[in-house]
DNA sequence: GAGACCAACTGGTAATACCAGTTGACCAGG
DNA sequence: CCTGGTCAACTGGTATTACCAGTTGGTCTC
């Protein structure tokens, strides 16, 4: 009970709302956004915190702000980063997009093998001792499945930091915050991932080995059981339509092929 | 000559001028910022300057700030996102970092096959057609690499678009911002890759052909190019220590394997 | 028509005041 | 002793106002 109430600032307000209108379609690529003193008065708030929230835009890669010229809304398929991911999983209405589930799934299908590979072929004594570690809590954790899907990510983590790839790092840290924010909504559908526990142990013992085919075989695997619980859900679910896919779907013509 | 000359916002100053000290690890995870007040004051700037660039710092999971409370520091290796690779490859000096270049090197050569996988897979014939087009440019580009340099980020943008995958997409652009910002020092090491247009034909052959195995093979040939390129560079480099390798390297005590 | 000029936009910077959350020292009361 | 209240001194968050600077398009002038 007594959950901490969130306080929202103004300029995330900002932000957010401009930021689901512009990854929903509503608002054209090229498209120009009020002066940023309207919008103030449209939004009832100061000009500096809709300056604050255009400035977020446009580092997330979704504005173009020009002095002297409107600002504009850019194509985030083209120029948006790998962090919008994660404010694009959910949407306002707490939904979960499964185009975008699909499309987390599928990248760390692909990433997970090399993570194993460089991890076994870079890791430092240290980091295996911290991989073990992370071991044990998810021993400890026995069937609490809250707290073994945070402590897969841990493992994870950890991994990742083995491979000593800053590029792979960051791409890591940006699907964690991905999946962080929705893990509540998905350990239910990845009980089968998290209670793989051996495999995460033969992952450990080939990195700390060394032996590359093998920790990469160990990763693939693990990341496979999420892999098919998703496609058996999806199956089900577009049958059932119940959540997700809000909008109407992008590219309706698909005239596949030529 | 009269080359137009950048004007520099004051907010993005700071936000360089911080990120630039952090990423370097001059200022510990963890380690409190001065108040935005005195910031302003030691920096010469106002405080909305100041406040714009600790916002940015903020989204870029590079600080964390909390009301009451200093903002502190945190551990970019664990909490920035994939578009900090872009700030982080080329040095305040100018110079590139070699092994933010192997790690991208070695990110992309695991994407290929899946990007070429994924696009025979789900091109529609409108994707086909850009790609043809652009395959076009670069014929009519001839052995103009800087030109040739551009068209090819040109075309992997198209493929990744027909894979139908925002989380490679987004991950394509956070990769694409690093490369441009380094195209052209890096052309001339990638001229192999860039005159390779019978595959880069071979891979749009394929994905048209919905040919998955074929395009991921194509894919794959195309990106090894660099890679190849890259690791007989570096072996030259770190033997002659030319240019490169800022700052003292970490982790010097690699004890490997336990 | 070419150029100078100017008004009306646009975003960028500044100064200042005050609101709000956090911490720690201090000081009653049990 | 320790619990709770108070207050001062931090911290970041919001608001108001004014002005600077780049862009555009019309208008006037030659």
């Amino acid at each position: 009970m007594f959950k901490p109430l969130a306080r929202r600032l103004l300029a995330s307000e900002v932000f957010d709302q401009l930021r689901d209108r512009i990854v929903r379609g509503e608002m054209e690529p090229g498209a120009p956004l009020p002066a940023e003193r309207l919008l103030a008065t449209i939004l009832r708030v100061n000009r500096n915190a809709v300056r604050e929230g255009l400035k977020r835009l446009q580092q997330a890669g979704l504005v173009a702000i020009q002095q002297g010229e409107p600002t504009r809304v850019l194509d985030f398929r083209r120029t948006a980063g790998l962090e919008l991911l994660a404010t694009m999983l959910v949407g306002a209405d707490g939904s979960i997009d499964t185009r975008i589930v699909r499309g987390i799934v599928e990248l760390r299908t692909a990433l997970a093998p090399i993570v194993g590979r460089f991890a076994a072929q870079r890791a430092t004594a240290q980091q295996v001792t911290a991989l073990r570690k992370v071991l044990a809590d998810m021993t400890a954790a026995g069937e609490d499945t809250s707290k073994l899907a945070g402590l897969a990510l841990d493992f994870w983590a950890e991994v990742v930091l083995a491979t000593d790839n800053l590029a792979l790092q960051l791409a890591f840290n940006s699907l964690a915050v991905s999946y962080g924010s929705v893990l509540e909504h998905l350990r239910h559908l990845m009980t089968a991932e998290l209670r793989a526990e051996d495999e995460y142990r033969a992952l450990v013992d080939a990195i700390a080995a060394g032996d590359e085919e093998l920790a990469a075989r160990h990763a693939t695997a693990i990341v496979s059981h999420g892999d098919t619980t998703f496609r058996r859900v999806t199956r089900v679910l577009d049958a059932a339509q119940s959540f997700t896919q809000p909008g109407p779907r992008p590219k309706p013509t698909k005239t596949k092929r030529s």
